[in-house]
DNA sequence: AGTCCAAACTGGTTGCTAACTGGTTCCCTC
DNA sequence: GAGGGAACCAGTTAGCAACCAGTTTGGACT
């Protein structure tokens, strides 16, 4: 345990710096976006114990009242853990990356088959305007551009063109296995994609690498992964074979109506 | 807290600024278009708080009346929301996420097209094999089969083959525009779909109907639609031209999986 | 060393007060 | 109809105090 004094622990001078800078003038709002920032900041780790209410209540100055109106807040979206008794906690985020979602490797391993890959091409070199568009980049920035083939059991299933901003990967070959790890590495781990998905049809390049004949089907995902705070920090095309592979997606219908 | 006097306010100035540059002389028209400019440019951020609405009058000099009809205005159109006794407040974007269940229709228009429909055959008959076995029922039972041409802005876009247990819909006649509203109406509502999205290619009545060549790309998504407890009520074969349509899916790090 | 129990926590709830906010009405001027 | 002003109603925020009901903890007892 830390002998600090109560006002002097780190998260009391968080709640009250943050309390401090942005103030709507509605208390139990601030402070829930505080404790909220708090942990997304990691100031607050998941599992961790928040002080008692009074206690938190005395040492930033305001009602415990307020206090607990920011903490139902919290509790209402899951990030906090209520029980009656025991001390109010941070809630353990079970969360599932991105990269069960997005990677091919683990797709592949979900469908009973064994990932393998093998380098088309890497590089480096000035963004197309599309890819300018696509990670908002401004004109004249570096990509680093990777080309690989993926299999599933040895199987060609798809031709995958990553581009990520080059001041956040500069060397390509840097990335043995995978990007993903390299991102996360560099702290730029992304939790949000969008994908948009076609149908194209093969072209000569696509038949000959993927062991297929030209004109057959290609699904095509173009998937732009983003960050915690909204940047782009991949592009990638995907060219899957329309013959081995399918994409399974499950929607839900909205609350209202 | 912040130590600005409420007139020297970031959105006070704001708003001073605007009306100061173009009035047309209707001061609750002016103010309202200043609010939702302050809006846009983030000088006001989703979610926050704006002042009283005897602050805010006094603050730019005009009456609570006219406060209050800017005001009123911006509700209207869902980008402020009031609560009696509370702050008002900028909405909170509700975006829908992309993995909302849609029909048709509504994809249609978030797309910003006109829908459109043709019908190319109605029928009752007996559920193939793998009508039995997409929508769980027993061999010999009977199944309504509903065959269209959708359009977007008059283009073909899909033909879509929705095939539904004729103990849900026994006349296939019932339908006129909306499969879903028909469904609701006899409590059979689908809350949750799973999406199958495979390419392939055009043949010769495929090509015909979507006017396309024989060859193009098609993106086939197979859907099964089941109500909240859990008994499938659609099976759709939708095969999209893929020249013209696209497929959008939003991939996020999900908590608590 | 282990058990047990009570004190000292914790969150949960209620009642009250005061100040403030949006909702409404009525009156007035231009 | 736009704009201003005032008064009043009803709901929310905020703070305070007291008390209830669980959990934790440490010391007394065996």
């Amino acid at each position: 345990m830390s002998d600090l004094a109560p006002s002097q622990s780190p998260l009391i001078l968080f709640l009250r710096r943050a309390l401090d800078r942005h103030s709507s003038g509605v208390i139990y709002r601030d402070l829930a976006a505080a404790l909220r920032q708090a942990i997304t900041e990691d100031v607050l780790g998941t599992g961790d114990v928040l002080p008692g209410e009074r206690d938190l209540a005395e040492a930033i100055d305001v009602s415990r009242t307020s206090v607990r109106k920011a903490i139902e807040a919290l509790v209402g979206d899951g990030a906090l853990i209520r029980r009656h008794g025991a001390r109010t906690a941070v809630a353990e985020r079970v969360e599932k990356p991105l990269s069960a979602l997005t990677s091919f490797s683990e797709d592949m391993r979900s469908r009973g088959l064994q990932p393998g890959m093998t380098w088309i091409s890497r590089e480096v070199g000035p963004a197309s305007p599309a890819e300018i568009m696509a990670l908002h980049l401004s004109v004249g920035a570096r990509v680093c551009r990777l080309k690989r083939l993926r299999t599933g059991d040895g199987l060609p299933m798809a031709i995958e063109h990553a581009v990520v901003p080059a001041d956040v990967l500069d060397d390509p070959e840097v990335v043995t296995a995978s990007l993903y790890d390299v991102l996360a590495e560099r702290h730029r781990r992304p939790v949000r994609a969008l994908q948009r998905l076609r149908a194209a049809v093969a072209g000569a390049e696509d038949g000959r690498l993927l062991h297929i004949e030209i004109g057959a089907p290609l699904l095509v995902a173009e998937r732009r992964c983003f960050t915690a705070d909204g940047t782009p920090v991949e592009f990638t095309r995907t060219y899957y074979c329309g013959e081995r592979y399918d994409f399974l997606v499950e929607l839900r219908a909205q609350d209202n109506v």
